[in-house]
DNA sequence: TTGCAAATGTGAGGATTACTCATGTTTTGA
DNA sequence: TCAAAACATGAGTAATCCTCACATTTGCAA
């Protein structure tokens, strides 16, 4: 896993930790940092803080992550890579519109499940879009997980077209995620019914040309 | 990210120019903000600069607006009324399919051109989720826009279950914002062609339950 | 006009925080 | 064994938001 591609911006380097003690402390540090994003949001989270939660030096922090966004993007890239397996996973053996409707259906639901359950990943994906970064890395993210979509939407349908097919795929993912994030943040209920209207919005368009 | 913490809920009020020459100074800094965040994003925008620039104090600045928040909070809430007030109108004559259809994509396409339009805009609805308050306004925003909607889809189909028509309504609503974001972030003929995508996907959702 | 309170204007300085760097300690490998 | 590389430290630096004590201007009643 490269995931270079929205790393041209920041990247000033930093030594990646080589010997075992210095991989567990990085573990600690991305621990402690995980979980006061999830008790304050990551614009809140103080790098003094994780240092302290994480029992190492500010020093220390610096010595693997280059600034502060390298953290959260570090722990947005881990979310990433998990995701994708399992969307990948749940779209591989899509054969026909019926297959395809349950696949979608599925996947929408754990989306929803794993934004309400990580605050995490809810805080990552809905308050960090001001960073370019990690815009970037969530626009390159939607792009490939799209395709995932868009190779079954090719094989039910050889015939249309390419660019079209791939348009409706990246459209239906990214507002799906809007509509997931839109979910989260109203009450139970209506998030629960917003995630069922976007389904069957989404799906028309997916099963119909 | 930024330099001093936002723990607290709301900004402490503080007075509205009374006079002649404050308001022309409040309308100064304005301009001053927004031509920043035009030129380099409001994450970048330093409240020295916009004094310097508005030709005022330091001290002045903070004497109208409570925190560096509230000042992209003005602009925001001056493009809200104002786009409200397009939308209200752009819809308040819709009586049949054929008409809701017109006006959607008409909308649809002024959002679009504002979006591309406006730097100020483009930064403030992609680049302050991470800012609650903001986060809030743009869902209460996103609400009475959707209202609008609403009654134009209780009109058509007076019959309908009311709750589902304003959970389509607030969906189509949220999920255009979010199409729209992503069309400008890409390349000019990718973006046409998902606002195109979404036009259809939108429509096809509120003309036929 | 005059006087005075309220509104407005000012900018040096307090407070916070991301980040650096010189220096000390531990691990590796030959 | 020992030198070099990797790792650890935390006081210090720079950048920035925002405050506050004091100066100036404006509105307005006497």
């Amino acid at each position: 896993m490269d995931g270079t591609a929205a790393n041209e911006q920041i990247a000033s380097p930093r030594r990646a930790p080589s010997q075992q003690r210095s991989r567990e402390r990085v573990e600690r540090m991305l621990a402690a940092a995980s979980a006061l994003i999830a008790e304050q949001g990551s614009d809140a989270m103080r790098m003094g803080e994780v240092a302290e939660r994480a029992g190492v030096s500010i020093g220390s922090l610096y010595q693997f992550f280059p600034d502060k966004r390298a953290i959260v993007w570090a722990l947005a890239e881990r979310y990433t890579v998990e995701s994708q397996a399992c969307i990948s996973e749940a779209l591989r053996d899509v054969t026909d519109a019926e297959g395809l409707g349950r696949a979608f259906s599925e996947l929408v639901d754990i989306y929803y499940g794993l934004f309400l359950a990580e605050p995490v990943m809810r805080d990552i994906w809905s308050g960090t879009q001001a960073d370019k970064a990690l815009r970037a890395l969530e626009l390159a993210d939607s792009r490939a997980n799209a395709a995932f979509l868009t190779a079954v939407l090719k094989r039910l349908r050889p015939d249309a077209d390419p660019v079209a097919l791939d348009t409706t795929a990246f459209l239906v993912w990214q507002t799906g995620e809007a509509a997931i994030r839109l979910a989260i943040s109203v009450d139970r209920p209506e998030g629960d019914r917003l995630v069922a209207a976007y389904k069957r919005m989404a799906l028309r368009e997916l099963l119909d040309p």
